[in-house]
DNA sequence: TATTGTTATACTCTATAACTATA
DNA sequence: TATAGTTATAGAGTATAACAATA
């Protein structure tokens, strides 16, 4: 309780607010396009991490912050749909390795292009103002 | 399709991902706020939304971009846990007001308290570095 | 014994459609 | 007739607990 009991800055209050403001917006947003594909958020979220690496039932749900049981549902969808495969894993017979198919990384690739509606609003900005906003965000959250 | 179809400029990619990285961990730590006071994630959206002002329910669905329907259920358990009411309103009898109790402004106030979190990653940045954040932020969001 | 994925269960959120009471 | 809120329903996400197969 302590810790965080400074004084509230007015100037990082509002800096809250805005990155609040700009999660919501980036939430909506992200949902809708994955509406336009049929999938739901968690869906898309499950597909987009796949689709850059296979990995095993657990470790998607490490990465999700959910429990495992939850993935086993979401995967299955995904499977249904055709956009996704579970592998046996060459080491280890108790893992499932889930893998995106070619048709579920095409479609995680028009999601991403989908998802250009972030870039929207920062085409209002310059190229030096964009490193900027690179440079605070990557401090932000603790990139070197 | 043809009008976001530009080439995918590295820079504005990445300050994409790095935006994508920030909602994440806005919302995991959000929804950990939220249920560290036994609340879901759309509960304490809501009660931070009455704890501003009460609203009808029609208005507080259209804030959350959701379906009326659902947020008789949210006020339903909010209002069991004592930290929302419903009202009449004066000039519409159709009309049910949801507002905040003083237990649920007290719960709002802490919860924000508690979001705090958003304010670590900042801390890192100087008072200027901040000011440039708003204002790029402000900027994308299309605030004057 | 411990771990991986799954199943079973219960709760919540969500959209849709139908209902009621007002307007 | 139109609108505000509700109810009923179904699908999906979530946590918890218990289970089979494997380590």
């Amino acid at each position: 309780m302590t810790p965080s009991a400074r004084p509230p800055d007015p100037l990082t209050f509002e800096v809250v607010e805005l990155i609040g403001a700009v999660v919501n917006r980036y939430r909506e947003e992200y949902e809708e396009a994955a509406g336009k594909h049929g999938l739901t958020g968690a869906q898309a979220r499950v597909l987009r991490l796949l689709s850059i690496e296979a990995a095993p039932m657990r470790r998607i749900a490490r990465k999700l912050h959910c429990e495992p049981s939850n993935i086993t549902g979401i995967v299955d969808r995904l499977e249904a749909r055709g956009l996704v495969e579970r592998r046996p894993d060459a080491g280890d017979r108790r893992v499932k390795l889930a893998a995106v198919t070619d048709e579920g990384r095409e479609v995680a690739s028009q999601l991403r292009e989908s998802l250009d509606f972030a870039r929207e609003p920062l085409s209002d900005l310059s190229v030096e103002e964009r490193t900027v906003l690179r440079d605070l965000l990557r401090r932000m959250l603790g990139v070197d």
